[in-house]
DNA sequence: ATGAAAGCGCTAACAG
DNA sequence: CTGTTAGCGCTTTCAT
C-alpha cells in the first residue's frame, strides 16, 4: 500500500486536513507547521492519491488526445507537442488512436470524457453534430478542424495550397495534378478551396483525383492516376501520400523533378527525409499540439471564456535545397581519408 | 453531474450493490433483474466512475506506455500496437515521452506508477539498477531491453545482424561500415554482438562508427565517415538513420546500390515508403507493442506469474523487390517529358 | 491557524 | 439472489 495522508499526519503530529492544506494551499498553514509536514512527506514519499482527490475534487489532472493514426508522422509530431506542453502542466497525456474510423473516434472521445478534464481531438472525421454532442460532455480543443463556437488549433492549408500553386506557376507548370485527402477531413477541403482560389489567377488547369485515404499505399495507385492525366505537377493531401507518389513514378523511370513536380504537405520529419525531388508545404505540427494543451488549459481554468478561439498557425513552403559541406578530395576520390579530416 | 449508481438502483428499483454486481459480475444476478438493470443503465447512459472504482479496487484500468520519443516511427508503431491491445482489454493507455533522456524516463516511469496498474517501457535507457527500483513500485515490461528477471518483449536484434552481413557477403561486400545507435540501448548492443559473430565466418570487415543518436540528422554525416572508411555498405542502426545515410550518400552524388549499399533496421513505415536502394531488417513492430500489452495484462492477472517470460520476435530481412503493374501504352504515351526528351 | 467530520461514487464483505 | 453497511484516500465546509 502507498504512503497515505494520514500516515503523514500522524508523523507530522497535525490533522489530515493540515496536510492536504500544506500541499494544496501553502498559504492557508502556518509556515513552521507547513515545513515540517512537508519534509515528513518527502521523506515518506507521500504523493496524493489522484483516484481519491479527483472523486472530490470532479477534476482528474489528465488530458486527453485523440488522432485518427499515431503512425502517421503528423499526428505523433502534434502528440509528442502535446505531451510536453501537458507535462508541463503537470498533466497526463490519454492517448486514443481511433483508426481512422469516425465512429470508433465518437465511441473514444466518450470514453475517455469521464477520465480526463479535456480533450484534444486531432483533424476530427465525426460530423458536426456529433461533434457538438461530444464538446458537451466534455471541453473539447480541436486540432485541424473547425467548427462553429468551437476552440481550435488550425494550420493554414488554404494559404499553404495557395503558397504551392504560385511555385508551381512560377515554375511553368500548367496542369497541376491535385490529390484529394480523406473526404471527412476539414484540411482537405480548406486545401480544396485554397486551390481553387488560387489556381486561376495563377493560369493553372488543376485536375482533380481522390478523394484518397491520407497513406503512402495510396499514393502508389494514384501515381500512375497522375501520369494519366497528362499533369506535370503532383499537389499530394499529405507527405505520406507524396512519397508514395515518389516511390511509384521513379518505379515508372520518371525523372523528378524534370518530368514531375512532386508538392507534399505537412513538412513531417519523413519529408524531411526525402531527396530533393520532394517540395513539401510546412505546418508547425509540434507546436500545434501545444497550442491545443494551452488552449484546452485555458479553457479549464476559465470555463466558457475562450470557448471561440481559433488560433491559425501558418504553414510554409519548403523547397529543399540542401547544402552541405563538401568533400575533402581525397574523400572524393574515393581514398579512405582519415576520420579527423571530416569534422 | 454524471449519472451515478443510486439514480440507476433507483430508477430500476434495485440496491446499488445489485447494480455493481450486474455489471461486473452479471452470473451473481438473476437474469431478469440483471437485464432490467442493465436497460436502465443504458437509458441512463450511466458509466460507473473510474475514480471511485480505482479508489476501493487499487486498479485504475490504465496502462502506461513509455518510449523515448513517440516522434520516432519505431515507437509510434510500438504505441500503435499497444493501443489496439489495450483497447481490447478496456484498458485506457496514457503516454509517455521520456525525449531520449534516462533522467526524464525514470522520473516518468516513477510518476506515473501511481496511476496506471503496470508500465510498458519501451527501449529503456535508464541502468539496471534504476530499473530494478521502478520495477519495485509498478509492475513493468520491457520492450528492447533485457533485464534479469524482468518480462519482455525483444525483437531479434542480433538475428536480424547476422541476415543482413550475411546479405552483404552474399553480395560480394568485404568491407562494411556499422552505424552504432545509442551508447545505453539495448538493441545497438545485441546488434554490435549478432555482426561480430556473424563478420568473422563471412570474411566481412567491419568498420565500427558511432555510437550515434538514433535520428535522421545523424544518418547525415554519418554518411561522410562512411565515405571516408572505403567500405561499400552500411549497416545502419535504424531506419531513420539509414535515410539520413541515403540523403546524403545521394547529395554526394553516389549511386545506391550500385556504389554504396545501405541496410536499415525496424522496417518502419518510413522505410517501406523509400526506394528500393533502401534494404532493411524488418521487426514486427506492431506485435511487439500488442505483446507487452498482453504480457503485462497476464502479469497483473497472476501476480509473479510470469515474471520471467521473455517474448522474442524475429526480425526478417526485405530486399525491397516492387513489382507494380504495367502502364497500359495510352498512358505511357502520355508522359509529360518522356526520357528520349531528355537525353 | 488548525481539527473534526461529512461525504465524493463505488465495491466488497456480511447478512438476510 | 439481493439489500445493508462500511469504508477506499482525499478535500472541504464548519467549528474552534
Amino acid at each position: 500500500m502507498a504512503v497515505t495522508i494520514h500516515e503523514v499526519a500522524r508523523r507530522a503530529g497535525v490533522s489530515v486536513s493540515t496536510v492536504s492544506r500544506a500541499l494544496a494551499v501553502p498559504d492557508l498553514v502556518r509556515a513552521s507547521t507547513r515545513d515540517r509536514v512537508l519534509a515528513v512527506a518527502e521523506e515518506l514519499g507521500y504523493h496524493p492519491n489522484r483516484a481519491a482527490r479527483s472523486l472530490i475534487t470532479g477534476r482528474t489532472g489528465n488530458i486527453g488526445v485523440v488522432v485518427p493514426d499515431v503512425a502517421n508522422p503528423f499526428f505523433s509530431a502534434v502528440l509528442k507537442g502535446a505531451h510536453a506542453r501537458a507535462r508541463e502542466a503537470q498533466q497526463v497525456v490519454f492517448l486514443a488512436d481511433a483508426a481512422e474510423d469516425p465512429r470508433v473516434e465518437a465511441e473514444l472521445v466518450a470514453a475517455m470524457g469521464k477520465q480526463v478534464d479535456g480533450i484534444v481531438l486531432c483533424s476530427a472525421r465525426m460530423g458536426d453534430e456529433e461533434l457538438e454532442r461530444s464538446a458537451g460532455t466534455t471541453p473539447l480543443v480541436l486540432v485541424n478542424r473547425c467548427s462553429p463556437g468551437r476552440p481550435s488549433v488550425l494550420l493554414d492549408a488554404a494559404d499553404g495550397m495557395r503558397q504551392a500553386v504560385e511555385h508551381l506557376a512560377a515554375l511553368g507548370h500548367r496542369r497541376v495534378a491535385h490529390l484529394r485527402g480523406p473526404e471527412r477531413s476539414w484540411s482537405a477541403g480548406e486545401r480544396l478551396r485554397g486551390l481553387r482560389a488560387a489556381a486561376p489567377a495563377c493560369g493553372v488547369e488543376v485536375v482533380e483525383l481522390g478523394p484518397f485515404p491520407p497513406t503512402f499505399e495510396a499514393g502508389l495507385p494514384a501515381a500512375d492516376l497522375v501520369l494519366a492525366s497528362g499533369a506535370t505537377a503532383v499537389l499530394a493531401y499529405n507527405d505520406l501520400m507524396a512519397l508514395g507518389v515518389m516511390n511509384r513514378l521513379a518505379v515508372r523511370g520518371v525523372v523528378m523533378p524534370a518530368e514531375m513536380s512532386v508538392v507534399g504537405f505537412d513538412g513531417t520529419q519523413v519529408s524531411a527525409m526525402t531527396t530533393p525531388a520532394l517540395t513539401t508545404v510546412a505546418a508547425p505540427t509540434e507546436t500545434a499540439g501545444r497550442a491545443a494543451v494551452e488552449l484546452l488549459l485555458d479553457l479549464l481554468a476559465h470555463p466558457g471564456r475562450h470557448s471561440d478561439v481559433v488560433r491559425t498557425l501558418p504553414s510554409q513552403l519548403v523547397v529543399r535545397a540542401t547544402t552541405v559541406p563538401p568533400l575533402p578530395h581525397a574523400v572524393r576520390a574515393g581514398v579512405p581519408a582519415p576520420l579527423e579530416a571530416l569534422s
